[in-house]
DNA sequence: GAGCACTGC
């Protein structure tokens, strides 16, 4: 590698070779190829390629920052190919957290490269791995890399790992830093780094990697002036409308994005603001007032990429209006944008360990996501950014960076994934941010409640196991121990449907109450699990028809990707040598097994009557039947929850019908009276039920 | 009698 010399067929003729030869496929350059480079040269990064040839060169880690524009993604990892870091069947990988992004630069690169798409270049992503024998540059989601690693701890295939938009912080990328930074310090064959960033973190990132060697390339934006409030809002809302109506009556042309909380604020926005403008195309100018969040259908999603509309008046021309969420701070960047509207608020999930609950609040943003929502006006011209809050406020209220999401999170999965990477002592890790050690241990106590952690916290055969799914570890244990109630391929139904991507039942604001008669026809006596089961058995009795699923307000994208998902399960059921077995349907008792199952794996998520509502076993929280609930009239007395949401009340959601006896045979461990919250009803219950079989038992003897 | 920021395996 030393004496390589970096870049040998970027020109034709520059070293001398015949260079018009692709060195890759060793097929002519077309000449879409030549016209690419041409553009390919201007951006910023490129100057700096020799640099960051040399920097890797000399050091493991190298940390780049780069603001949007700088060509980062696309050419960092063709550098690095380029300087030869591919060779001898190595790859070099570049991480998103993103599938559509994953999938979309490793198409243009491979344009880039002048090569096909899967061959040279590729990408991995769940569902779809478009790489081969012959793949040098792979693009994944850092998912994805974080689940070879767990076959492959010291990643052996590849030669060069790019982690970018590290900025991010998710739990994928989070871990793989602190993996890659333990690898890099003990594989025996060479690896190096490259770690990419938003400018805002440098200093964190370089400090963290033992002061590797920063690269800062600047971005291509146009200058955005911003304007601060002069007092602080009352309403962020109202202020967001009348700005964006001041913007429409007194700014030059360019299309307005304002950045809301919500679906509701958004849909509100909307209609407030096309209202107020009725009348005023002929003065103004036509104007589309849209909605953008990630619930909303596809083909709605896309109209925000359509051009504004255009205007036959001389003198006055169109413009469009987008109330967002966070989409457009990161995943979705719609050109033509001039103003941005900041609100200062985004929704933020958060956890709480102690009674293991999520919710999601209405949070005010960080410094690095205005910065971030700023730079969305000056992507094509000059910009004008609104900030709903005062200069002081930005200065002195708002955090630099927003909480990593492992500061936020369940960490369940995370710590069954570290155990399958070999990481020994959790608590030491070497995270960038270590999660709250309360959400660790609760962690900890979980998996080994359900058998993935030995007494001595050591991974047991069922802890490898469970890791294999791509689920909650609750659900992965479920699968598991399905094929002993004789019911794996309804089990394994039930799981798709709960991980499946959007809500399944859908109710439109008007249609309602039919949509209620609509799900009325699926519903299951013993709760939603079970009606869940009969919604994806008529999905495939219809054969998957989309307009059956629409007649039955049923969400037809997500019964696809449970579809989807539950191929993918049931691949993983033979992997693991899991039987694929289905319940007699003429046993009366059948739904017994089937409940039985999802007691194996959610015995932790029980609650119990007392009075006018529920107590959670053990954490003792009052909680309430959520609504949706197909037994929010019929009040079980024992009954499994799938989630324990945190809204207007204490909800849990996703319900199932179960008997006490069940939770004691099938998680004595955890049932023990004496560790259930004195005299209460679950605890009496469970005293009862010992003192009765006791007696049977004697009366046997 | 109600609520859905955004991702990922």
């Amino acid at each position: 590698m030393a004496s390589n010399p970096y870049l040998q067929h970027l020109e034709p003729g520059e070293n001398g070779s015949s260079s018009n030869v692709n060195p890759y496929t060793g097929k002519q350059f077309s000449a879409r190829y030549f016209k690419i480079l041409e553009t390919r040269k201007t951006l910023p990064v490129y100057e700096r390629r020799d640099e960051l040839v040399k920097m890797t060169e000399e050091n493991k880690v190298v940390v780049l920052v780069g603001e949007t524009g700088s060509g980062k993604t696309t050419q960092v990892p063709q550098f690095l190919v380029d300087a030869g870091y591919a060779k001898d069947g190595m790859m070099v990988a570049c991480t998103q957290p993103r599938r559509v992004a994953a999938m979309s630069v490793a198409k243009r690169v491979a344009e880039e490269m002048d090569v096909v798409l899967g061959q040279q270049v590729g990408y991995t992503i769940r569902f779809e791995d478009k790489t081969s024998q012959s793949t040098m540059l792979k693009y994944c989601t850092d998912g994805m890399l974080l689940r070879e690693a767990m076959h492959d701890p010291e990643l052996l295939r590849y030669r060069c790992i790019v982690l970018d938009e590290a900025h991010e912080r998710t739990l994928a990328t989070d871990l793989l830093m602190g993996l890659l930074k333990g690898v890099i310090t003990t594989r025996k064959s060479p690896i190096n780094m490259v770690v990419m960033s938003a400018t805002l973190d440098a200093e964190k990132f370089v400090k963290y990697f033992e002061n590797a060697p920063l690269l800062q390339v600047p971005g291509r934006m146009f200058p955005v002036g911003i304007f601060y409030l002069p007092e602080p809002a009352k309403d962020y809302f109202e202020h967001a409308i009348s700005t964006a109506v001041h913007i429409h009556q007194n700014e030059e042309p360019g299309d307005v994005l304002c950045f809301l909380t919500g679906e509701e604020e958004i849909e509100e926005g909307v209609r407030r603001v096309t209202e107020e403008m009725v009348g005023t195309e002929k003065t103004l100018g036509p104007l589309k007032v849209l909605p953008l969040y990630a619930s909303l259908p596809p083909d709605r999603q896309q109209r925000v990429f359509d051009p504004a509309p255009s205007s036959d008046i001389p003198g006055v021309s169109g413009r469009k209006i987008i109330f967002s969420t966070n989409i457009a701070e990161t995943s979705l960047t719609i050109d033509g944008v001039v103003y941005v509207i900041d609100s200062g608020f985004s929704k933020q999930k958060t956890y709480n360990p102690r009674v293991r609950s999520e919710a999601l609040q209405v949070t005010p943003i960080s410094r690095a996501s205005a910065k971030q929502r700023t730079g969305r006006a000056g992507r094509t011209r000059p910009g004008k950014c609104f900030r709903l809050y005062t200069e002081k406020a930005f200065k002195n209220d708002l955090i630099e960076t927003s909480f990593p999401e492992i500061q936020r999170s369940n960490i369940c999965n995370l710590v069954l994934q570290m155990k399958t990477l070999g990481i020994e002592n959790l608590v030491y890790f070497d995270f960038m941010d270590p999660p709250a050690p309360e959400t660790m241990m609760r962690a900890l106590e979980q998996l080994h409640y359900l058998g993935a952690l030995s007494d001595e916290g050591e991974l047991s055969d069922l802890g490898y196991k469970m890791a294999e799914f791509p689920l909650e570890p609750e659900l992965s244990k479920m699968l598991i121990s399905a094929p002993n109630f004789g019911c794996s391929n309804e089990a394994v139904s039930i799981a798709a449907m709960l991980s499946a991507a959007g809500n399944v039942f859908l109710r439109p604001s008007g249609r309602q109450e039919e949509a209620d008669e609509a799900k009325a026809k699926f519903q299951h006596p013993d709760g939603d699990h079970g009606t869940l089961l009969n919604v994806y058995h008529s999905y495939k009795q219809h054969n998957e028809d989309q307009n059956w699923c629409f007649e039955n307000y049923l969400n037809g994208r997500a019964l696809r990707s449970a579809d989807n998902v539950r191929s993918q399960l049931e691949r993983i059921m033979v992997k693991l040598d899991l039987d694929l077995v289905s319940v007699d349907y003429s046993d009366p008792n059948h739904f017994h097994y089937i409940a039985r199952t999802i007691v194996s794996g959610y015995f932790m998520q029980a609650a119990y009557a007392d009075r006018a509502a529920y107590l959670t076993v053990k954490d003792n929280q009052l909680v309430q039947i959520h609504p949706s609930s197909v037994l929010m009239s019929k009040k079980p007395k024992c009954l499994i929850f799938n989630e324990f949401v945190l809204t207007s009340k204490n909800y849990v959601r996703t319900l199932t019908n179960v008997r006490v006896e069940w939770l004691l045979d099938i998680a004595p461990h955890y049932y023990n009276p004496a560790d259930m919250p004195k005299d209460s009803k679950i605890q009496l219950e469970l005293e009862r039920l010992i003192r009765q079989r006791e007696s049977r038992k004697r009366a046997r003897e």
